[in-house]
DNA sequence: AAGTCTGTGTGACTAAAGTCACCTTTAATA
DNA sequence: TATTAAAGGTGACTTTAGTCACACAGACTT
């Protein structure tokens, strides 16, 4: 069966993007590209500026905070059917991004032009509905983020960290290094190894080389 | 010179809202009602649910998150001319709120029935401009409210939060007792005395009794 | 003036997190 | 198979933050 460029885009629609009002869809459907990333690939850099909101139909992003010497700190997920939040009100605002955005799996999105937002917000109530829920979700989002940054220790950071993880990757298998965990909670290898192993003694988990099995 | 009701707010939304088109400022004016908070005062609490969007006209209100034993940590001021950006998608979207805000001046606010968002939404540009600007902003401040907590030491974060409060505050006066600084940063007394002691030693600001002057 | 409350200063200690050094194990590959 | 690189384990130490105890000073009360 042979679809042509349109017609994937619609059943992306159809798929992830249900909710869209008919009218929407096609408009979406009739002036965005398809974008595709690679695993490790990095979708947008501190500093840089949007020129399209987007879409994602397939894969797995993570939303990175980066300070001045490179460090990083992990946010949150983003999945198909979701919307890059920064991307919404960047791209209609054009302002620069403070986030770094990176491939987890292969990802494919839709990009659509910023020259479109204006219209689709007063056009289409879904749309407007769309916008305003990523954006409260992401807020929500970030405020647990900062619940546990100040509130909590290292030990249950790292548990809710690893608690995430398993949800969102729908496994009980994480496929991730003790060095690649320090990173995203922006602390040192050493610490999240020996919190590990008392997690694990604790029987919560299995350690391995290069992954973890989660006992929840 | 007696002004009516309908005056006084139309006067407000010329004083803070000029940017709002005219017809907006009439829809605004005709159908919101004035809310006054004394200094202190609680304006809304984790968990609360919003019936109305709230816009400032004159005050100065702080937004805290709150975690379950009570402790707070202060995250951005709110001033005239701009909204509660909880307020404008919660109450779009009948969600509970999961800050605190509280009045620190004596504040004014315009209510506007939650109703009324949608047409709005989608009859004045220059509203949803604002909505989308305001909930940029905030966001933005959120995130590098994360780099500071995520990133540096309690030394940095004072530093940074002193200079925030006196440009905010347009005064090199800050009448606030150590306690009070440590709550907002979610740590003890001791600490900030400490700290700030350095920074008095440092000539970065004069310690007193119930207030600090800068000599930034 | 004596008593009390609040705000601040400070030494001594504890706990948590981060660093350093060095080792072992496992996987990859020459 | 021998060699090397990557991942992880662990003891010892430093630094930072938080806690405890108590002293002291200024302001306010009676």
């Amino acid at each position: 069966m042979h679809m042509s460029q349109q017609e994937i885009i619609a059943n992306y629609l159809n798929t992830h993007y249900a909710f869209f009002e008919r009218g929407l869809k096609e408009e979406i459907a009739s002036s965005c590209t398809i974008k595709t990333f690679k695993a490790g690939d990095v979708l947008m850099q501190s500093g840089q500026y949007f020129r399209s909101t987007m879409l994602m139909v397939s894969g797995r992003v993570k939303l990175y905070r980066e300070n001045e010497e490179g460090g990083e700190f992990f946010m949150y997920y983003i999945e198909s059917g979701q919307a890059c939040a920064l991307s919404l009100i960047c791209a209609a605002r054009q302002e620069a991004s403070q986030i770094t955005a990176r491939a987890v799996e292969d990802t494919k999105l839709l990009l659509l032009p910023i020259s479109m937002m204006d219209t689709l917000m007063t056009t289409y109530k879904s749309w407007y509905y769309f916008v305003l829920e990523t954006y409260r979700q992401r807020y929500e989002e970030l405020l647990v983020t900062i619940d546990h940054i100040a509130f909590k220790s290292m030990d249950e950071r790292l548990e809710r960290y690893l608690q995430t993880q398993f949800e969102k990757l729908g496994t009980s298998h994480l496929t991730m290094t003790h060095q690649e965990i320090a990173n995203d909670l922006h602390t040192s290898r050493e610490v999240i190894s020996r919190l590990l192993k008392k997690m694990e003694q604790a029987n919560k988990l299995r350690l391995n080389r290069s992954f973890i099995e989660w006992l929840g």
